[in-house]
RNA sequence: GGAGGCUUAGCUCAGCUGGUUCAGAGCAUCUGCCUUACAAGCAGAGGGUCACUGGUUCGAAUCCAGUAGCCUCCA
């Protein structure tokens, strides 16, 4: 092992991951042991490691390799998702960069060059995370697009159709209609726009007048199917039941109420139009009103539209106006501010359009879900997205999965000629279908079929992840009972991710497992925060504002990198990322590596009687109150808890108290050499099997320092091959002796005391202080001489039962300390100090003594309540009691 | 518009079923130290009307209601 001052991870990092992958410890199949099982939200396939996964992927590894050291047999999946959407996008501007139209090619065509891409670059995610020191199975790494599962994709898809839990129906998407795709929803930008508002009188067909209508889109009045006033404007009363007339077109539709109608927004009377506005559509339906839609879809009129046949949407709106002008229909036309959504790729307005889709029906699949939570099969963590989980699957919409792109699972639906539609696994099965469905299809080919040109949402196929990566056949066949990894490591322990995918993932995942297992895919759920900057904006590649969390990695280690990440990572609150956390977790790598230094430079001596005892029975009691403490905070996965716990164990209980209490003593010798004494060889072994426990405790945390320290020949001895940290047994917490713990905390508090008066007082550490105590607790301080000199350089230590003159004093607990300092003592200001003192015990008995003297509280308190303040008011009375002595003597 | 959440030290957060001298931790800040493990360090110290207003209670950071500000999801 290296000798440096500072802990170098680059050398730790590249020596242990490959040690840890060729000696298989990440490796997992089914035994006898008890499975501890995660599978990884599989990243996006085009995705670099980005600070989210980086925090993702840390709490996964941690609940990984300490499972695995606390004896399980531990499982993490590994694998990517194909991302439909992103993919595609990705690979069609790759395309046009190449000047290569997608339009142009076939589906093959494009798929092959799709394949290539995400076979060049898809793997590129994965490497980063081994990097972070991910301990996932490698070999069991799965692609959703792999052939087996998207093969599990079709089985779902049929499977739910034959069971009458897919269907096709007309929705509105948003329509592209440059890129001539239909988009997502996050794929829309809304800007606010400077837009006109036209006023247009519509005629009414009995000859009685005008109503007027304001409306931003008057190139779809030739679409309306109603105009609808509320029930309740008085204004229009007269016109209920009566029918009115589209302007230049003629065309006679209903007048409608409802009360959905903003009474005092434009005329307070609408138009309707079913085809080209999401909530005329749901209106439409609810009036049975006729859909008629007039648009292309390249965003021109067409046929149906009667007028302006073939132009474009804006240039007709122009052109409308001019033509509702010239027919004294238009009353006028105001400045309007509005929301417009805008495509991300083609800067398009989206147009919405009515199109056939496909979905899945979700009332009978989230019931099983919904009550999975409500009922603790699946914890949510932390629980108050119980509440939001519940309010999504109780008011849950069904389910729309096609997508108009190429990359994903087609649909595996087949059309006849005149539309009729069959579910099928391949074009054969299709036709044997459409064979058995009438005699007129006896003739049918397959060059008379036709599939469904979508794919399914990404979705889909991840929502059966936590089935599929172990057994991709159970879909299809309710008598497949899954093979033996499916049966041994499902379901899965923990899922680590995003609650902004609560809905989108998590809550189908269930359903999938209660609908293909009968048993929920995990039992808990561990929500993480976003990562945000320290403006608390969020990371996103356009801002700029992440930082790469390979330089990340680069600069402050792994280790480093995934403490920082932990430090500050609340569980299912957002975290305010600052590079200073990874420094933070970078310097205590740092400190870990200095203790093991001093421990390691010690010489033995077996001649040496041990004089540590206290010492070590000290720290051994404190390490296991501190774990006991740990294992509680892992038991709710207060991850980031447990990791302040170790920290602060180690930092000050190990380094700061425990080694120096220890530290052999330097000797300086009149010819200016020096030498230390030795150590004695129990507590050697002592502070060597306690540090191992360290390093156990911190490895699933900080998995390279560890392994490192742990190989230590110098310390520990060469170690057999399989020897490793990361499979050794992780530290349990043993019965504590708390007497040991509370005493040292009183000989702590003197240390500290002592240390604040040479603050104070100017006086070198290295100048010798006596120290007499008048003792009042019982506890025996000759045990604590050799800690008290070596902690606050105490010299002679004496039990007194009279006040030593010329000494400045202080109370720990209700002993009472006096040290000597000589004539560097001012009684006024050791006289003040005291009063001072007084004055605030005085005031605290007061404020007990208030408590106790209330009837109310005594008899309304709680038993142990009241004895706690009758302690406290005997407590502060002693004091008081004491300093009311030494002052009278003063 | 609907639902949920958050607000505690300069920053990031703990504070479970109201009751230890309850107002805490880490970081940052300030003071003094290059003390042969570590200056990426050591030893100390200062910092807060627990968002605001009421209520319940013997007792409220904690429970309830309202107000303000911020955030997320759904529409």
């Amino acid at each position: 092992m290296s000798i440096s001052k500072t802990y170098l991870s680059t050398e730790a990092e590249n020596r242990w991951y490959p040690y840890w992958m060729e000696k298989g410890f990440f490796r997992s199949v089914p035994d006898e042991r008890e499975p501890y099982t995660v599978v990884i939200p599989p990243p996006n396939v085009t995705g670099v490691l980005h600070m989210g996964h980086m925090l993702n992927n840390t709490i996964q590894d941690v609940l990984i390799r300490r499972a695995r050291m606390m004896g399980k047999n531990a499982l993490w999946v590994p694998g990517t998702d194909h991302a439909s959407i992103a993919t595609e996008a990705k690979v069609v501007a790759l395309l046009a960069e190449k000047g290569i139209d997608k339009k142009s090619l076939t589906r093959e065509e494009f798929l092959s060059y799709a394949y290539d891409w995400k076979d060049k670059y898809g793997g590129i995610i994965l490497d980063q995370l081994k990097k972070l020191g991910a301990s996932c199975d490698w070999e069991r790494t799965t692609f959703t697009m792999d052939p087996a599962m998207s093969g599990a994709v079709i089985d779902t898809f049929i499977h739910l159709f034959e069971k009458g839990l897919i269907y096709r129906g007309i929705r509105m998407v948003n329509w592209d209609p440059k890129g001539l795709t239909a988009v997502s929803d996050e794929e829309v930008i809304r800007k606010e726009v400077n837009q006109k508002l036209f006023y247009i009188k519509y005629k009414i067909s009995d000859g009685s007048g005008f109503v007027t209508i304001a409306t931003t889109r008057p190139e779809t009045i030739m679409a309306d199917s109603a105009i609808c006033v509320n029930p309740n404007d008085e204004r229009y009363k007269h016109l209920h039941g009566k029918k009115i007339l589209v302007p230049l077109i003629n065309r006679e539709i209903p007048i409608i109420t409802d009360e959905y109608v903003t009474m005092d927004f434009g005329t307070g009377c609408l138009k309707v139009t079913p085809a080209h506005d999401l909530n005329d559509y749901e209106l439409g339906i609810k009036h049975k009103l006729a859909v008629v839609d007039i648009l292309n879809d390249n965003g021109t009129l067409n046929e149906k539209a009667e007028i302006l046949v073939n132009e474009d949407r804006f240039i007709a709106r122009k052109k409308i106006a001019i033509m509702l002008e010239e027919a004294g229909q238009l009353e006028k036309v105001e400045e309007y501010k509005s929301q417009v959504g805008f495509s991300e790729r083609t800067d398009a307005v989206i147009e919405p359009k009515l199109s056939m889709q496909w979905f899945v029906r979700m009332e009978v699949l989230a019931k099983p879900a919904l009550d999975a939570v409500n009922d603790g099969e699946v914890n949510l963590i932390p629980d108050k997205y119980i509440n939001t989980y519940r309010h999504w699957m109780e008011n849950v919409k069904d389910w729309c999965i096609s997508r108009q792109l190429w990359w994903g699972q087609q649909i595996p639906a087949w059309y006849a000629t005149n539309g009729e539609v069959v579910v099928a696994k391949t074009a054969e099965e299709a036709i044997d279908k459409f064979k058995a469905l009438s005699a007129d299809y006896q003739n049918i080919t397959i060059s008379d079929i036709r599939q469904d040109d979508d794919v399914v949402d990404t979705w889909f196929s991840s929502w059966l992840w936590p089935i599929s990566v172990f057994d991709p056949t159970v879909f299809g066949d309710k008598n497949n009972k899954g093979n033996a990894d499916l049966n041994y490591y499902y379901p899965t322990n923990d899922l680590v991710t995003a609650p902004e995918i609560l809905f989108f993932w998590v809550a189908r995942m269930i359903m999938a497992g209660k609908e293909f297992r009968n048993q929920v895919p995990f039992k808990n759920v561990y929500l993480t925060g976003i990562v945000r900057d320290k403006q608390g904006r969020k990371m996103s590649k356009s801002l700029g504002n992440s930082p790469d969390p390979i330089e990340l990695m680069a600069k402050y280690g792994a280790d480093g990198v995934r403490v920082g990440m932990l430090l500050c990572s609340p569980a299912g609150n957002d975290l305010m990322f600052d590079e200073s956390y990874c420094e933070q977790g970078r310097n205590f790598a740092n400190k870990i590596w200095n203790a093991f230094r001093l421990v390691k430079g010690w010489t033995v001596d077996a001649s040496l009687k041990n004089e540590n005892t206290t010492a070590n029975a000290w720290f051994d009691a404190r390490f296991n109150e501190s774990l006991k403490e740990i294992e509680q905070l892992f038991l709710s996965y207060r991850l980031s808890e447990a990791l302040m716990s170790i920290y602060k164990l180690i930092w000050d209980d190990f380094c700061s108290s425990y080694l120096e209490m220890i530290k052999p003593t330097y000797h300086k010798q009149e010819n200016g050499d020096s030498y230390q004494d030795a150590i004695d060889a129990e507590t050697f072994e002592f502070v060597k099997n306690k540090f191992a426990e360290i390093l156990k405790l911190i490895h699933p945390f900080m998995p390279f320092l560890s392994e490192e320290l742990w190989h230590d020949e110098e310390l520990f001895g060469v170690r057999a091959e399989m020897d490793c940290c990361i499979v050794a047994t992780y530290p349990t917490a043993k019965e504590f002796n708390g007497q040991h713990l509370s005493e040292m905390n009183a000989v702590l508090s003197i240390v500290s005391e002592m240390r604040n008066i040479r603050n104070a007082k100017q006086i070198a550490p290295k100048e010798a202080l006596n120290l007499s105590i008048k003792n009042n607790s019982g506890v025996v301080y000759a045990k604590y001489a050799l800690i008290l000199k070596r902690l606050a350089m105490i010299g002679e230590l004496a039990m007194v039962q009279t006040v030593p003159e010329n000494a400045t004093q202080f109370l720990s607990g209700n002993d009472e300390c006096f040290v000597d300092l000589g004539d560097s003592i001012d009684p006024a200001v050791e006289k003040e100090r005291m009063m001072k003192e007084l004055v605030y015990l005085e005031g605290f008995l007061k404020s007990v003594d208030a408590k106790l003297s209330n009837e109310r509280f005594v008899n309304n308190a709680k038993g142990d309540v009241v004895e706690n303040e009758k302690k406290k008011k005997a407590d502060a009375e002693q004091k008081i009691e004491i300093l009311k002595v030494s002052l009278a003597k003063m």
